[in-house]
DNA sequence: ACCCAGGTGGCCC
DNA sequence: GGGCCACATGGG
């Protein structure tokens, strides 16, 4: 199946790299991992920002912070009280089961640090399947709903949960981290500048792939466990 | 006044 | 396993 490489060096060429996770640190991906759970980047920007002028970008300090505290400063990320929750559930087993989020990622499989990571509340697959791609540089792709609308809108069939679509790519991709980095960033491009405009959009790169489809409401089945 | 955004967990059947 | 709902702010 290289039409999945075909579309892959389409976008490529069109949108030219990603340079994905836009963030400074390890620490800094999983922060945006969670703030960004059904949320636009766009308040995530603003939030990260304010969260590194209170300097509290750092898993000791977020465990550290007053809870109240932190809601405050995350507020225009949505969902402020939950996620602040989440952000210390988490900084806090980390800090606990490891002596720095190096070690947490090094000791372990992809297979038993994303069951680890699952059995944190506040992480999902695709949260998890980021962390483990973007923080601890390790090859597991991100399906998130832009995947599974775009290649549906393409006309393939892909699968419906969120474990089928990602092994489907797996499966016929070549195991290599830095394509399944790109791959997944140049899918949210595409999605962010065309997949809107229905079902005419003559500008997306993928155009002549491109069937009709009338809703951008799709929802990945079982996306929990 | 809607609808959507780089989801997740809880509860129900 | 799936369907529905709460969670909350900001932008089109």
């Amino acid at each position: 199946m290289d039409k999945l490489e075909e579309i892959y060096d389409v976008l490529l060429e069109n949108f030219g790299e990603q340079e994905w996770w836009p963030a400074d640190s390890n620490f800094e991906v999983i922060v945006g991992a969670i703030l960004t759970q059904n949320t636009s980047w766009k308040n995530v920007e603003k939030v990260i920002n304010r969260m590194k002028q209170e300097e509290i970008l750092s898993m000791e300090n977020i465990i550290e912070i007053k809870e109240d505290k932190l809601q405050q400063i995350i507020r225009p990320s949505g969902f402020y009280r939950q996620k602040a929750r989440r952000l210390k559930r988490i900084s806090k087993q980390i800090y606990e089961s490891a002596s720095s989020l190096e070690d947490f990622f090094e000791d372990k499989n992809i297979d038993e640090l994303r069951k680890e990571l699952l059995n944190i509340k506040g992480i999902g697959k695709e949260t998890a399947d980021s962390i483990i791609l973007y923080s601890a540089h390790k090859p597991s792709f991100v399906v998130d709903a832009y995947t599974k609308r775009i290649f549906k809108r393409i006309g393939m069939d892909i699968g419906e949960s969120y474990n089928e679509i990602k092994s489907f790519l797996e499966d016929n991709l070549h195991e290599d981290v830095e394509i399944y980095k790109e791959y997944h960033a140049l899918l949210v491009e595409l999605a962010k500048n065309h997949c809107k405009k229905k079902p005419e959009c003559k500008e997306c790169p993928l155009s002549y792939l491109c069937g009709y489809f009338e809703k951008n409401t799709i929802k990945i089945k079982g996306n929990k466990n």
